[in-house]
Parts: structure tokens; C-alpha cells; sequence
DNA sequence: TACGCTTTGTTATAATATAACATATTAAAA
DNA sequence: TTTTAATATGTTATATTATAACAAAGCGTA
């Protein structure tokens, strides 16, 4: 049954390769431009592929950029629970796996009591490399 | 000198007043279509003057919906760092400002030992109301 | 085969955001 | 007070991001 859940039809293959190819987030358009080649020509081909890769959990969007990365957890099948640093010099998007964080975030809860097992944190600073090179 | 930081040009008065007084996060267009009564006409006048109360830290964007809120914290002149929790269901959202969160999302240090003292987290779950509904 | 379901292809258009440039207002320097 | 610099505004056009709507193809299975 598992099968079925990481079964990927032809389009989403191509973007999803696309994407772990990159080093950098893509955004949706640049990703239909790359695959115009393979035989996708319009928006919502794109976009279908995406919206599944993400429900999957293979792939996250970078919601203040509009761009898409791959998701560097092997295990990350559960794509709810998500946090990134981005860099605001070089754009450099780094996934975060942090027990720690996912954990505390996970168990945290609001003033009304509620908890949340769905997130998305963006953490914002220079990289090192981008530090460096400011100094 | 902090009379300057908040001083804010009719435009952006105008706009604030209207996100201030929404109950749910607007989008720039359905602002744009309120204000046009009062005189702004095109998009580019909303977008400068919501990027402008963003700097400013009287507003904020929420960035899974395209939607800007007014800011609930009194002293959040500061805006680098805030927290949300949205309702998948009625998309109410709520500024979540809770000193041990933003405490520990400063003091975060990921895998290469860097801190961020800017970030965006957003909670996703059903708040109370859609909660009893449902069950 | 025939049915239902998912995916695909396609056209058109909606929704979100910015570029570019001209003008006006303001604050304060000369 | 005039000049200047900086900020804010108005305006047109256009770029970018995303979805609606519908027809057709492919696939599993009853």
C-alpha cells in the first residue's frame, strides 16, 4: 500500500528531478521553462505535479519566496511539519532537521491550550559565507 | 527621533486604518478596492504603503495566504520576528506572542551553530470553534 | 468490455506584485 | 528664502504567480 502513496506519474517525476537537481529554490515558472523540453508546456501541469509532490512530502514550498526545494529528509514522507534558514544576502535555502525544534514546536502550545503537529517556520540571516564576506 | 518611525504618510494611514479595523487578514487587492474611495486608485500605492507598515512593524504579511494583519502586539516595533496560528478550516488567524516561543526561537542555534533573531512561524490546526463543529 | 478514477493536455483568465517614470510634497541645507 | 535632497504620490503598463474549466487519454478492475 506504501507503493501507492510514493508512486510518481510521469510529469511529477520530471519536476520532482528538476527540483533535487537544483541547488536553489525554483520558482514555478523557471520549472516550467526546464521541463518545456520533456514535453510540458503549460502552468498547470506544473503546478498539479507540485501540489501532489508537496502533499507527499518530497517537496516544500518556501512560502516567502514562491519557490519550491526538495525535502532533504529521507524520512520526511510527513510533509507538515517544516523549517528552513534563509540566507537574506544569497537566498541559500537550508532545510532544518532539528529533533529538538520539531519537537518543542510540536508540544507547544498556544494560550488557549491548542497544539499544532502543522507548521512551517522560516528563520532569516546571513549565511556564513555571506557573513564572512560582509566582515 | 521616534516621532519619524512612526510617522506615517496619508496613504499608509489609510490602509492601516483598514487592516486595523478587519477582523481576518486582507488581501492587497481587496484593500485596494477599499480604499478606493478615499482616493488610491492603483495597486503600486497599496503595495508601497504595506511595505512600508511592514518595515515599520505595524503590520504583517501572512505568507501561506497572500493576507496582511495588523499587528496585536502593542510594542512590536520590531517586526522581524513573529508567530501565527491559522485555522484550516475558517482561516481565522491569530498572532501568537508568547515570550518562552520567541525566547527559544532566538536562541535557536541550528546545525552550524548560527542564531536568527528574524523569522516567520506559522501554526496550522482547527481552532476551537471549527474543532467542536466538526466533531 | 465497460465503468470509474486519476492523470494529462489545453485554453483562457484570475490573482498577486513590480517596473518605470512623472509629479508633488516635505524638510532642511545653503 | 531659494535650492536641494529625500520621500511620497500618481499613473500606465506589465511581470509574475496561480487556478478554472473542460476535453481527452490511460489505467485498474469488476
Amino acid at each position: 500500500m506504501n507503493q501507492k502513496i510514493d508512486f510518481l506519474s510521469k510529469n511529477q517525476q520530471i519536476v520532482l528531478e528538476i527540483i533535487e537537481k537544483a541547488k536553489e529554490p525554483l520558482k514555478a515558472y523557471s520549472i516550467l521553462f526546464s521541463v518545456q523540453k520533456k514535453g510540458i508546456k503549460a502552468p498547470p501541469q506544473v503546478y498539479r505535479a507540485l501540489d501532489r509532490l508537496i502533499k507527499l512530502g518530497k517537496i516544500h514550498k518556501i512560502e516567502s519566496k514562491n519557490a519550491f526545494v526538495a525535502c532533504k529528509n529521507d524520512n520526511c514522507t510527513i510533509s507538515n511539519a517544516t523549517a528552513f534558514s534563509i540566507c537574506d544576502n544569497c537566498e541559500m535555502v537550508t532545510e532544518i532537521s532539528n529533533p529538538k525544534l520539531s519537537k518543542y514546536l510540536a508540544n507547544f502550545e498556544d494560550e488557549t491550550g491548542m497544539r499544532y503537529n502543522k507548521y512551517n517556520l522560516e528563520f532569516f540571516g546571513l549565511c556564513r559565507k555571506c557573513k564572512k564576506n560582509k566582515s
